[in-house]
DNA sequence: ACAACATTTCGACTATCGTTGAATTATCGT
DNA sequence: ACGATAATTCAACGATAGTCGAAATGTTGT
């Protein structure tokens, strides 16, 4: 991770709607969401949407797939876990480790999906 | 933690000097650095840096204190976390738990100083 | 092939960001 | 009180971000 790759990635979450948006597909997790239930569930007009999965997608932060006519926005959680971790270096001169890792293989311990919370991500 | 508080610290970090200025004041630790020394280190003009500097004190990332004709600047740990903490949220849906938390109080093992790095804060 | 659906592309407009240089405020030493 | 130093404020300018609506692209089912 250098610089220019996180400034890149802070300006794209540095905005109310994108960052609902990544919120929405970290708490989703690996499956991801299609364009069409992102754009229903914070009522966004679709050009705008795109927009901002473009800047999402171009700063790294979730990867898209087409599936059948959809495309399904995830995140990427290396991204997001090298952001994290850029942020925190060398942090008061290596007097402590802070390395936030988020491991989206891991299950729950009572074995239920994630599911996508609603209230929580009204714009 | 709110959203317009997290795109407000997103959106100060997502300058190239303003990510510059934050990561050597977390490096620095809780002492912090006078204006001046950080402007003599990535080389910005007075009114420059106090522009980026106001970015980042006003989304809470760093504070200031006056000492004489100085006025130092240092992290806000806690805003920090706060902020990691917010764009991990609910990961996954709730499948791992990544929490990343650094803590200036505790000291290197090896009983040093943090110092300021040189070579890796070039502009 | 054609109509419906899902998403992206394009053009135009407004608002905000970031830089620069000159002037201003605050503090120190003498 | 005065000059020097440290930092901030102000005004002006160019560049970029974000929004909207209309049109275009790709995909599915019949």
């Amino acid at each position: 991770m250098d610089s220019s790759q996180a400034t890149a990635s802070l300006g794209a979450l540095a905005h109310e709607t994108r960052l609902a948006v990544f919120r929405m597909l970290v708490a989703r997790g690996p499956d991801g969401l299609a364009a069409g239930v992102i754009a229903q569930n914070l009522g966004l007009t679709p050009s705008s949407l795109t927009f901002h999965l473009q800047q999402l997608t171009q700063a790294g932060l979730i990867t898209q797939r087409r599936v059948s006519r959809q495309i399904i926005y995830a995140t990427d959680f290396t991204a997001m876990n090298d952001l994290m971790a850029y942020l925190t270096e060398n942090c008061c001169g290596g007097a402590v480790s802070c390395a936030p890792v988020c491991q989206p293989g891991a299950r729950r311990e009572d074995g239920a999906e994630p599911e996508l919370p609603r209230a929580s991500f009204k714009a």
